[in-house]
DNA sequence: TCTGGGGTCCTAGGACCC
DNA sequence: TCTGGGGTCCTAGGACCC
């Protein structure tokens, strides 16, 4: 027997959040996200998608659809508060909750539902309950594996349920696009659309047939695919919050610029930000990566790799200019980033050594390099000296 | 008035060594 | 002296998700 493994999914969440706010926002087309030059809707309700409006789309398009469109910016300490709640709401069924982002959880509720008699009324029932509790509407995709679970929240909004068993997966998942597939994103569709994989049928179809224009377009990812369409995907819900492994900032420049001291400040507000994040979550990281956007998107990273892990603001903003000095100094840039990488908790840390510099920071880069090497090698060697040690001993 | 910001994971090439 | 293949780490770029 299988795993019976629950997928949740908050509608609109955020814009459903204001709507519990200020109830007289109910019905009406909402859109949460910054109403400036650059904006993007980042959620809305579904009275505004009824405009065609979605989430990523930029503002003043949204506002073209519909004029009347109501503006939040976004409250992230309300919703993140709300957020919790429905975890702590999930939680009570069952301690197996893993929490996927801000609106969306799994759980494994394999011992609960042994318990019931009309599953589906079950889950009808606490449907019903979350909303009651707190106002929040969600849509339940119950199967046997994650991914199913998954694309059966995705199935019908809102307030949807629906279970996928395995031997539901062709006449549920078949039909639907392959841009409806999880895992599936806006490069990756149009590639299998070129090869005449148009729906999710095509595409378990090519799998069953180990379909080489198929393992071209999808590389490593197609064995998980091929897996998850044909229900033998991960059921495993992970509760622990897996350990951070970046923290990062970015920002958009309200117009494009190639001014040192604006992009030096910009600099400044992003390593302040990283730096007093990864102090608050006792990170500290011995990679820092800046990212810059050109005017005409194109993206660029470059990152350093130093032996002592830092947080500190002027070791991060040092390293950040730095970087930006040697790549990029006279381009013109949309966007700048400054992203902390190989966290460690320091608490973890047995030397920390404040002396820091750039060409230092270089240095360090090409002696653990070194180390590593030597490292490897000592490693090797101790287990050479002792495959002799037993050969010796066998002799004797 | 075209296109945010937070992340994670994968890939491919270079450097280096055995 | 020339050469192959295995392995690891770093770096840059890309794809994807929410």
């Amino acid at each position: 027997m299988g795993k019976v493994i629950v997928h949740i999914d908050l509608n609109a969440f955020f814009a459903r959040a204001e709507e519990i706010r200020d109830p007289s926002l109910e019905g009406k087309p909402v859109a949460i996200g910054h109403d400036g030059r650059s904006g993007i809707v980042s959620t809305c309700s579904y009275a505004a998608r009824k405009f065609g409006i979605h989430s990523g789309m930029p503002m003043f398009k949204a506002k073209e659809l519909c004029p009347n469109l109501i503006i939040k910016p976004g409250d992230y300490r309300y919703y993140s508060g709300l957020s919790r709640l429905f975890f702590k709401f999930v939680k009570r069924y069952t301690p197996l909750v893993e929490i996927a982002s801000v609106d969306e959880c799994f759980a494994d509720f394999t011992e609960v539902v042994k318990k019931v008699d009309d599953v589906p009324a079950f889950f009808r029932k606490m449907q019903n309950d979350l909303f009651t509790k707190t106002q929040l509407k969600c849509s339940i995709g119950v199967a046997t594996t994650k991914f199913l679970a998954k694309m059966g929240s995705d199935y019908q909004k809102p307030m949807g349920l629906t279970f996928i068993r395995k031997r539901d997966i062709p006449a549920i998942l078949y039909p639907l696009e392959i841009e409806k597939m999880y895992g599936i994103g806006k490069k990756t569709a149009p590639r299998l659309r070129s090869v005449g994989i148009n729906t999710i049928g095509d595409l378990a179809l090519r799998c069953d047939n180990n379909d080489s224009d198929l393992i071209n377009i999808m590389g490593k990812f197609y064995q998980v695919i091929k897996d998850w369409i044909n229900g033998r995907g991960s059921d495993v819900i992970v509760s622990e919050p897996e350990e951070q492994k970046s923290i990062g900032n970015s920002s958009t420049f309200y117009h494009d610029t190639n001014d040192f001291n604006e992009i030096k400040h910009m600099f400044e507000q992003l390593a302040e930000e990283v730096s007093s994040r990864a102090i608050k979550e006792n990170k500290m990281g011995s990679t820092i990566q800046i990212v810059v956007k050109e005017a005409d998107f194109v993206v660029h990273n470059k990152s350093l790799t130093f032996d002592n892990p830092t947080n500190d603001y002027k070791q991060i903003l040092g390293i950040a200019l730095k970087l930006y000095e040697k790549n990029f100094l006279s381009m013109t840039v949309r966007l700048v980033g400054i992203t902390l990488q190989k966290l460690i908790d320091p608490r973890d840390m047995a030397i920390q050594i404040s002396l820091f510099d750039f060409e230092k920071a270089e240095e360090d880069n090409r002696t653990r390099l070194l180390i590593n090497e030597l490292n490897r090698r000592l490693k090797k060697d101790s287990l050479m000296r002792a495959s002799e040690v037993g050969t010796k001993e066998k002799k004797k």
